[in-house]
DNA sequence: GGCATTGTTATGCAAGTGTATAAATATCGT
DNA sequence: ACGATATTTATACACTTGCATAACAATGCC
């Protein structure tokens, strides 16, 4: 690689410029050849550095991953939190919206996918995964659960903690389920079609019409 | 590892006996290690053979794989294709069983999650297995969509192309959402639990009263 | 019992992996 | 302008991977 006799020229890049850099050319390796072609090497030419470089930055290639898959992680919790946020409407839109941010861009991605399953593979045989993929499964349930219970208290309807359980457990499946059938066949799907289909399945579930707004 | 001089004893098996023994191995290995940790010398030592002779049956290892996969493959939809031929049962308590059979085990199972994972992160870098798995999927999405028209005609409810379309992919998201919860913590749910939720969801998004036979 | 067949082992190899280390150079404070 | 610093490169190393090949031995046939 090195042609006679020069060093290669190089810019010294801030800190975190460098970090986000690596970050992204490893989610870039992953996207388009899978985790396991995402070797030091690549991910560094992809990044415009050579592979040493790596190691300056992160203690281990191990390392890189886990802040790739929580960047990942970030963007997707990122759009769910900013549709709960949206304060001023009521529950029944904020449920509808949480359920739609889910299963849209840029959530729903056959990158994020990609580096979803490779890390969840490995959930079995790394511990430390497994419970942390345990806890944002669990933080993601308990949203759903105290989104639910918010309607169906504003609706005036009761409901025992295992309706609401059942509840969760039955949203989340409906997201997921979506969620990797758009990233796996994206182009099989209409625009807004799958976050249609999840709203109109989560209103079907709890009787409930999620797109008008709270009656008085 | 060769202690002295003597060559080690063995015995030989039947070709289809020791194929299989491979693929169990190969099995073993993704689910205990991940689909990284199923090397060829580790699939063989799991086999109590050595590394050499996975190639005597399979071309590399990529068969092998293919092999393991397409085990696993057939393991689940013979599930549930049992459950469709259920002879003597009405649409609904077919569609019921149909749901069931994918949310119970053997489906529902971690090392059956792992393998998947492990493939289906591939999807996206490998062409061949992406078709294969777009096929799969569809299969078993036509299928659902099958019974659902049988459902609503033995209802006597018309339903457009359009909505039987809507309802095939929340289903099939219903029970993909529910198997993943499941093989990744499984010891949270109760024994039926996870196939009631399904069957319950179903109804609801239907409708109609799957555990009940069909009124005359 | 001797012999061919071929399932099976043992060994080696080229390629690729992550990591360690030292040299080089871009950048900044002075 | 110059030297200190630490970012970046280049190279090497130990290890693992899948695969090729030759020696070996278990089995069946005559």
């Amino acid at each position: 690689m090195n042609d006679g006799s020069s060093r290669r020229k190089f810019r010294r890049e801030g800190e975190e410029r460098r970090r986000q850099d690596l970050i992204e050319a490893t989610l870039d390796c992953v996207a388009e050849r899978g985790l396991p072609g995402a070797t030091v090497r690549a991910i560094a030419q992809r990044a415009g550095v050579t592979a040493g470089l790596i190691r300056h930055y992160f203690p281990g290639k191990e390392e890189l991953l886990q802040a790739a898959y929580a960047e990942i992680v970030g963007r997707m919790t990122e759009q769910a939190k900013a549709a709960l946020a949206m304060e001023g409407a009521g529950p029944r839109r904020r449920l509808a919206a949480f359920v739609a941010a889910n299963l849209g861009p840029p959530v729903v991605d056959a990158r994020v996918f990609s580096l979803w399953a490779g890390f969840i593979g490995r959930a079995h045989s790394d511990p430390a995964l497994a419970v942390a993929h345990r806890e944002g499964y669990l933080g993601f349930r308990d949203e759903v659960e105290a989104l639910v219970a918010e309607v169906l208290q504003a609706e005036g309807r009761a409901a025992t903690k295992a309706e609401l359980r059942r509840h969760a457990i039955a949203i989340n499946a409906i997201i997921d389920g979506l969620w990797i059938e758009g990233c796996l066949a994206g182009d099989m799907f209409a625009t807004r079609e799958l976050a249609d289909i999840g709203i109109a399945t989560v209103e079907a579930l709890l009787e409930l019409n999620l797109r008008e707004e709270e009656k008085t």
